[in-house]
DNA sequence: ATGTTGATTGGCT
DNA sequence: GCCAATCAACATT
């Protein structure tokens, strides 16, 4: 077992986006693990190219807020922020200090700790346990508090495990989910990730 | 100080 | 397919 280095995240988002696929997220709950495999995730803010779709380049004129400044900081720490009234998203920053750059983990799925995740995301049925952002964050008890985490240490109680690479055929690319009022280009670019025919990618878009 | 929006989900039609 | 839920951050005044 090897936990992901700080380094693996201090590169763009666009490279560390797909390399995140089938590595593994673990959350210490209460000493107990809760994990899944990484199946979808997107990027935000390529430092080659501004990205209006990124927290960090779409208020305050690109400067840090409350809320954006930790993707402004050093890679290798959680950027969790709350949304729509209910919902908790959890990212991880990449990239250079200074540069807004993060990447969404949008879907896992689930492989120790079932039953932890069977009560947090109680009622659902194991297909829904995991197969989008705000419902992964519920199942791993993923909120505020560990925004700002360190992710390349296990003191956090949250961290990514490496796993076998997977081969660039089975991963499959398209336009990022829920921009909304984002413009184009942005909101067309193939920044999205996901594992080809995984069961546990979030809506419909598993081709 | 007030208004708008949102990197979503789940329930209902 | 459509829409309400629910509120912090952000934009505007």
């Amino acid at each position: 077992m090897r936990i992901l280095s700080q380094e693996f995240y201090a590169r763009p988002a666009r490279l560390v986006a797909p390399d995140l696929l089938g590595k593994r997220l673990v959350r210490n709950y209460d000493g107990q693990r809760i994990a899944g495999l990484i199946v979808e995730t997107e990027a935000y803010c390529d430092p080659e190219e501004p990205d209006l779709a990124c927290h960090g380049d779409r208020t305050n004129k690109g400067r840090p807020t409350p809320r954006t400044k930790v993707m402004f900081g050093p890679a290798g720490f959680g950027y969790v922020y709350f949304t729509y009234g209910m919902h908790w998203m959890f990212n991880v920053v990449t990239g250079k200090t200074g540069q807004a750059n993060a990447v969404l983990i949008r879907a896992l799925e689930p492989v120790e700790g079932e039953w932890l995740i069977a009560r947090n995301r109680a009622g659902r049925e194991r297909a829904d346990w995991t197969n989008g952002p705000a419902k992964l964050a519920q199942a791993l008890a993923i909120d505020g508090t560990l925004n700002e985490v360190c992710l390349f240490k296990t003191e956090g109680g949250i961290w990514i495990e490496d796993q076998p690479t997977i081969s660039f055929e089975n991963i499959s690319t398209g336009p990022r989910v829920g921009l909304g009022n984002t413009p184009e280009p942005w909101i067309s670019k193939p920044w999205r990730y996901w594992l080809t025919n995984n069961r546990f990618v979030s809506g419909k878009n598993r081709g």
